[in-house]
DNA sequence: CGGCATCCTAGGGGATACTG
DNA sequence: CAGTATCCCCTAGGATGCCG
């Protein structure tokens, strides 16, 4: 169950894609550029399964050139406090560790 | 940030230990029956990790035979919360996914 | 620009067996 | 009971290259 939910956020970057549309959507490349270590097999499956699971949206737009806007569903959004929590825990434990 | 904050977190079964633990305290063979799938190995490396992030102190009981138990620290505790947000959202995903 | 297909590697995690 | 040691395997993820 507990092992269910987590699978949202887990696999490398799920986290960190969902922190990174948390301000506002965002178009494919300046994911990679907010996320650098990320590789672009990887940011397309995490975005594809974030997608499926409906923690956000694919919006592509048929400029020229092409260009893809991913954002937050309502679901999604409802993650970031969680993520937000979880790093302010993760502040704290590291703060501690430090000093 | 965010991914050194996750590390806490992420690590199969973390969370589920932490999870388990949130009623009060626990002792090994507990947590393996807590959590079926879970190897002695594993279980052990997660508890050791766990204990030196300062997520959950290890105290061991001069009984016999021996038994050691494991409880959330009050930084630990405050993850808690975090995880049932992400739980709730987890439902609710899933309820959309079904219907 | 966005994003598959392919190939390859590291290391996290499982099973089993053993110890104090 | 509470682990540790060993071995093995699997797959998430990185790198590169090509396509619409």
């Amino acid at each position: 169950m507990l092992t269910h939910c987590m699978a949202v956020i887990s696999g490398a970057w799920a986290a960190n894609v969902i922190w990174s549309l948390r301000a506002g959507p965002r178009r494919f490349n300046e994911l990679r550029t907010d996320i650098p270590p990320i590789s672009a097999k990887v940011l397309s499956s995490r975005l594809t399964e974030l997608e499926q699971r409906g923690v956000l949206s694919r919006n592509v737009r048929p400029t020229s050139p092409p260009s893809v806007e991913y954002a937050l569903t309502d679901l999604g959004g409802e993650l970031v406090p969680a993520l937000e929590a979880i790093v302010e825990v993760g502040h704290r434990l590291k703060k501690r560790d430090d000093g």
